[in-house]
DNA sequence: AGGAAATATATAAAAGGCGTTAATAAACGC
DNA sequence: GCGTTTATTAACGCCTTTTATATATTTCCT
């Protein structure tokens, strides 16, 4: 509760990390800079800036690139040119999602170097089962890219739950029996003895989309993560707003009008299937042909109808498709109303499965939001598909790695 | 959009920067310090703090106190003991409320040394005369100090409106006429040539709750700030949370079920007078007398009642006063779920006008709260009365005035 | 083709600042 | 006068900057 008083931290070495910091926040996009390149970038002068890159290179966090073959063939003396060292070590990022396991490995640029998924099967019913099958996964592609393990320098993990805000524990019932009893950090051992960075999927989806995705630089951002549940990554001020480790639960999506209940929202997607269906089911409408572009895409088979299906119908201009878009579009758009003009931010991002539909979805979802008394911020759909909460927890992972470092 | 690429600071300047920072950090609570003291304030040697203090000394920040009359008279050779001088400089606290204006002129330790308070009168109309009314209330809290119009270092204004990050200008329309058409600072001008920091009402109410009031070192809180309309401070993850400016609008509770609509929330008190008249000309419902507590409240004329009454019949035990405090109370649980579920604060604090009822409205706003499905923060009371505005405009116009000397 | 001039970079040297520790001086109570 | 606490001074080490010098490469001239 109480802001800790931090000591004043003004001796002189403090002068040193400050410019390795700045050197190391010009490296971390992946560039490769010369020392007047990094003088550019930081500010700093050329002696500082060369003492701190053989600092770094002696560390092994900076690699230098032979300069053999000249590229750019200037007059004078060739510079030295400097780069991230990608492999001076890797972070682990997964994702414990309600239907599979993600897992990859990336190197300190990012980059993914390996990467593995598989479905839950049905004797992976609890945590600890789930775990079990996460820890092998992470043997397994360390095995893959030759990664030594003593290279992993952080993991982060994805769970579709909020979390405490220590970040090993899970701090509400959640759709995995048994998760919310666990310390994960703790369950985990001894086969992770890296640092575990847990959160919420919604939290590093929007990470994930600042980083990488739609959103990038954006510093007011919500992200609407549609799954098996609903939940939200509030980004706000620059920092990601994780209140007692519950912000952007969307139970009190309940007490909104004309929403229904939490699941029906995290489900839209299947939820436009069963709706199209029992549309057809329920007879010729008039100005409805029974036979209409909803019937063809499900082969005539209305159990059978998916999301994707009338998603499809409706891009090709299909009247019964769009309807029953609509009555699934205007309760998102209330929801995203009440999220707009509470917190105001510039942008909100779809995320999960309406984001593959985010051509059909988007207009449909910007003019029922005209239609309400609501802020209206820039509505987009993600294009990092079901990789974001992912890539969020190796971002966040990647930031425990730099911590030492950035100032 | 862009988070700038500032440059690095590792010049040598910065370490004397720093270390001055952190024994102003020290300094400007109140507290006087000898050099010992500043030391383990800061972590700092006894020569680098006392050549800081020689120098804030010399700029004016700081003063030192005599120490003709010793009070802890030890042994040893005295110690030279500093304070913040506050009288180095003045700021400005002005809340143009809905129904008034108030002023305050409070020096660098925050304290308040002159102020003024005025209804506004019916000539006041619109933004113009209402500034012009300003205008000239801040020339009298000088005046009445006697502080020299040069030594104000900054105003801070809280407004009942959504304020534009610029921080001069109200981005939505609000309660009055004009408002929204005018740059506040060049309004001001030529009077004001001293900095302007404009903020909402329910923004500078939080930060007042954080500064002096019930939520002290809460990093988490979002105050509910009840007058002629409601709004929400938020104030999540250690910063105020502003959005695009509009962050805190309640706009979105017309989309709330069981609510009504956002006048009738903000005006909670006066509601409660009308409802508690209406229940009594209803007339003699079983169970209730007739000449019930509420009665004897308003002298027995229903037409006059207040919410005070209302309040007041319900802290004796009257049973219809308390059904009528029920009808109200079951709105705004639903209210403070909504937030409290979506932001997961650790503390939600009432201000405005329900403040003063907090002893008899938070057990029954706790007891309403158990009944929905929602998180269920600590739920309390401001003891700022209606100054809690003010109060948080006196905080940023004194942030705005230690920015430069605070890293 | 060979060599000098031009150019850009690397390295070295000197200067100025800052905070720390250690040593010295000052002020007070007993 | 002695012990104690604090203020002040001195010496040291560290960091970045500017200035000057050395180095490596290309370009251009003969």
């Amino acid at each position: 509760m109480k802001s800790s008083t931090r000591k004043t931290e003004a001796t002189l070495p403090v002068l040193r990390k400050i410019s390795a910091s700045a050197v190391m926040r010009a490296l971390v996009s992946g560039a490769t800079l010369d020392a007047t390149g990094l003088m550019e970038a930081t500010g700093l002068s050329r002696p500082t800036v060369l003492t701190v890159c053989d600092e770094l290179l002696k560390l092994g966090w900076v690699s230098e690139i032979e300069t053999s073959s000249r590229l750019a063939a200037r007059s004078g003396r060739p510079s030295r040119r400097f780069t991230l060292n990608a492999a001076a070590g890797y972070v682990l990022g997964i994702d414990l999602g309600a239907t599979k396991l993600q897992i990859c490995l990336a190197d300190l640029a990012g980059t993914i170097v390996s990467e593995h998924s598989e479905r839950w099967r049905d004797e992976h019913v609890g945590a600890p089962e789930r775990l079990m099958v996460a820890r092998r996964a992470a043997w397994e592609v360390l095995a893959q890219a030759g990664v030594e393990p003593s290279k992993v320098m952080a993991a982060g993990m994805a769970v579709p739950a909020p979390v405490r805000p220590n970040g090993h524990a899970v701090a509400l019932e959640s759709y995995l029996p048994g998760l919310a009893a666990l310390d994960l950090r703790l369950a985990l051992l001894p086969d992770f003895d890296w640092p575990l960075i847990v959160d919420n999927d919604a939290n590093l989806a929007v990470i994930a989309e600042r980083w990488l995705g739609i959103a990038q630089d954006v510093d007011d951002v919500v992200v609407l993560l549609s799954g098996e549940r609903l939940g939200a990554g509030i980004y706000l001020g620059g920092q990601l707003i994780r209140g007692g480790g519950a912000a952007g639960e969307m139970r009190f999506l309940e007490l909104v009008e004309g929403v229904g209940n939490t699941d029906a929202i995290g489900g839209m997607c299947r939820e436009l299937g069963a709706i199209a269906a029992a549309e057809i089911l329920d007879g010729e409408r008039p100005g409805h042909a029974n036979d209409s572009e909803l019937l063809q895409q499900c082969g005539g088979i209305p159990a059978s109808m998916e999301a994707e299906m009338v998603i499809n119908a409706a891009r090709k201009g299909d009247p019964a498709a769009r309807e029953v878009l609509e009555v699934v579009t205007e309760r998102t758009a209330r929801v995203i109303a009440v999220v707009a003009t509470f917190l105001d931010p510039q942008m909100i991002v779809l995320s999960g499965g309406p984001a593959g539909a985010g051509d059909v979805l988007i207009p449909s979802l910007n003019k029922e939001l005209d239609g309400l008394n609501s802020a209206h911020p820039h509505l987009a759909a993600s294009t990092l598909t079901d990789h974001a909460p992912l890539l969020g927890a190796v971002r966040v992972a990647l930031n425990h790695a730099f911590a030492s470092l950035l100032v």
